[in-house]
DNA sequence: AAGGCTTAATTTACGCGGTTATTAAAGTGT
DNA sequence: ACACTTTAATAACCGCGTAAATTAAGCCTT
């Protein structure tokens, strides 16, 4: 069923992207290094390498200390080939981040946006202004970006032209990829805000090293992104991964997708405060927004029994979502992240664990390691920056 | 991450294993058809091509009229030139099928199990008894035969010698692969019966030609089969795909795995024939095996409110099953197999789709086909049997 | 029946790519 | 200063697919 063709030029690109990609994700490395790593032979390492470092892709960074015998020279990718910028188009805030290829960011700027759901005119309109405002920060020319990511809370529909289907934000159908590419002469990468944060703790936080691995990210919404055998999996139009709406309480709770008894229902920022509520007997819970209202509902845990009754079912169904995610991808890792995501699993993390474990086979349950997120809520922005790298990695780091 | 080294003889490799690959699925071909969907040249297809019948996997099978011009030669995989064992070790019975490169079943023998989980000896001892009657009844020697592949109904951890755990058949870490390999010289492929299904319906049947499909096994056990990019996804100990025992009915039915609420306690035919049980006050089930229950069951169904009621609350749990399925892998299709899901699914079909539609996010539903299996019970010991072609297939043809 | 036309398959010359073996480079230690 | 060690670059070599040219094998027209 494998129809690549094969032939000599491509092994050359492949072993571009190899090298690139290694010297990208675990750099700084020394030739030596990589041709211990991929296989190939020294010379054919220091052919690829030569190339690389005459387009300017990689420098020679400082020789290693040796013990007799010519050091070897550290290679890393050149932060300063080109810059990339990462957005994240949230439900209640864009964030437009500017970094360099060592991912160190430069730049940020952030844009409210008014509660009911932005039109997608406002919100090119911000991204646009967060271009400009970080590359002035950084004080570099537009033409120095390789690519634009966005990461959206919503289903976005790969074929083609990125469409966006994005409930909370009231957005149906909408042809993002077009408007942005309207106004910007970039490429844009445009990618579900999930996988975006999936892609970054895939690169640099907790999924550092794993093949199979589910993010699982729980904020306004619940969402989650799958990787298999090492990349993220799309599905035929890239919404795989709706965690959210898996039916976990058979005809239970009316969700706001329409269905009943979807997890997101249950743990779902407004699924707990609505929950708590209803716990305390219809009286609101304090706080001017969603957050604060968890941060309320968390700390009230030690002195009110209905908080805490609220907290452990919460652990419970949460548990008992991610015991699906283990039963169905048989992952080595649950990364739990997200807003609300964190705020609870720093203290749920072990009745999350055992929730679990009751409801998960014990062979793959054994398998999989449930851990908190390591990048905090920027990771969405930050993993859609990686989108037009990767694509760079990808093709070996040539310019197309 | 991709740490493949990739040099030159590789690609003869991988071209040898395309073009391989692609006679065997869609065979015959010309060589100027494989020369168009491989993208390689003629030349190159020809030399390909000309080492492949030297070794004796592919001949000629006449030419194809023409209106004008050379006529080009049909090329197919010689079917003679190996011959492979499928093995289907149910809940109740072992199957051993016999087949040659076309697929052809050229023998099959049947063994049943006793109810009560029987010793892993006595299976090995069934499935040697059936390779020698196979090829006896077909009158081949043993030697000709590439290799054997078996589905069990359970968890196939596949880390070096395929370990199995099958709860019902009361099997906790039986090193099937060694038992096996201890008495048959022959290569050995042990997998999990749901993916040898999938696998059989993915290359011959439902799943032909799509790259993102589940396979959903409904019998007395409840599983499934993912292929993600148009390979078998198996997650990191190869238990990917536990379908059944996912929580559809948060703190619901008691399950055999011990866990509360799974799909399986609803929708496995033992869940299924429980569940008629308590609706008809407790009365039997008429019907001497699970089988004929479903059977009396399914055939109730025009008299009897009851059984009505029973089975359309079936449908409406296979449908959120089924939709879960479709928002966590977002498929082309979704293929109900398995005894129980196909003596359902001829009657239920329509409430099931309507059950998921209700369930699953519109998007991703909207892409999904869900349709019943082709090929029927048997399928499990077909797939099997694709395991050892599977890995010819993948060397290029070379043996080792 | 012969020559022309069309399509299939093979042959030839070529460039690309990685490998092994060898040589040069750049250090440490005695 | 010399031996030793490790890294990097160079040279000779073989395998692979491609493009272009050639041969093979049929139909069609005259």
């Amino acid at each position: 069923m494998d129809l690549e063709r094969t032939t000599n030029r491509i092994v050359r690109q492949r072993n571009r992207s190899a090298l690139l990609s290694k010297l990208f994700l675990e750099g700084p490395l020394t030739r030596q290094d990589l041709a211990r790593y991929t296989g190939l032979s020294q010379p054919a390492v220091s052919n690829v390498v030569g190339d690389l470092i005459g387009a300017g892709l990689v420098v020679e960074a400082g020789a290693v200390e040796s013990d007799g015998g010519r050091p070897s020279m550290m290679l890393r990718v050149a932060p300063r080939y080109a810059l990339v910028a990462g957005v994240d188009v949230g439900e209640t805030r864009i964030r437009v981040e500017l970094f360099d290829l060592a991912m160190t960011m430069l730049a940020s700027a952030d844009y409210p946006l008014d509660a009911a759901g932005p039109a997608p005119a406002a919100v090119v309109r911000h991204i646009l202004a967060g271009l400009d405002a970080v590359t002035e920060q950084a004080g570099v020319p537009r033409s120095d970006i390789l690519g634009i990511g966005i990461g959206v809370s919503g289903v976005v529909v790969q074929g083609g032209e990125a469409i966006v289907h994005a409930q909370t934000l009231g957005w149906h159908g909408v042809p993002l990829e077009r408007l942005i590419r309207a106004e910007v002469d970039l490429p844009v990468h445009i990618d579900n805000g999930a996988k975006t944060l999936g892609q970054a703790e895939m690169w640099f936080g907790a999924g550092r090293g794993s093949r199979h691995a589910v993010f699982a990210l729980v904020g306004s919404g619940v969402g989650a992104a799958v990787v298999t055998n090492g990349v993220m999996y799309r599905g035929v139009s890239s919404s795989a991964g709706e965690w959210g709406h898996t039916t976990l309480v058979y005809d239970g709770r009316a969700c706001r997708c329409g269905a009943r008894g979807c997890l997101e229902a249950y743990v779902g920022a407004e699924g707990i405060i609505d929950r708590y509520r209803e716990a305390r007997r219809g009286h609101d819970v304090p706080g001017a927004d969603e957050e604060s209202q968890i941060g309320a509902l968390i700390e009230a845990a030690d002195r009110s029994e209905t908080a805490r009754r609220v907290l452990e079912e919460t652990a419970g169904y949460l548990g008992a979502g991610v015991a699906n995610l283990i039963n169905l991808f048989n992952p080595e890792r649950v990364v739990l992240g997200g807003w609300a995501g964190v705020a609870l699993g720093a203290h749920l993390l072990p009745a999350i664990r055992a929730a679990a474990a009751g409801q998960a086979l014990h062979q793959p349950y054994e398998q999989a390691a449930i851990e908190l997120g390591q990048l905090g809520v920027d990771a969405v922005a930050l993993g859609a920056a990686t989108l037009p790298v990767a694509r760079l990695l990808a093709a070996g780091g040539t310019r197309n």
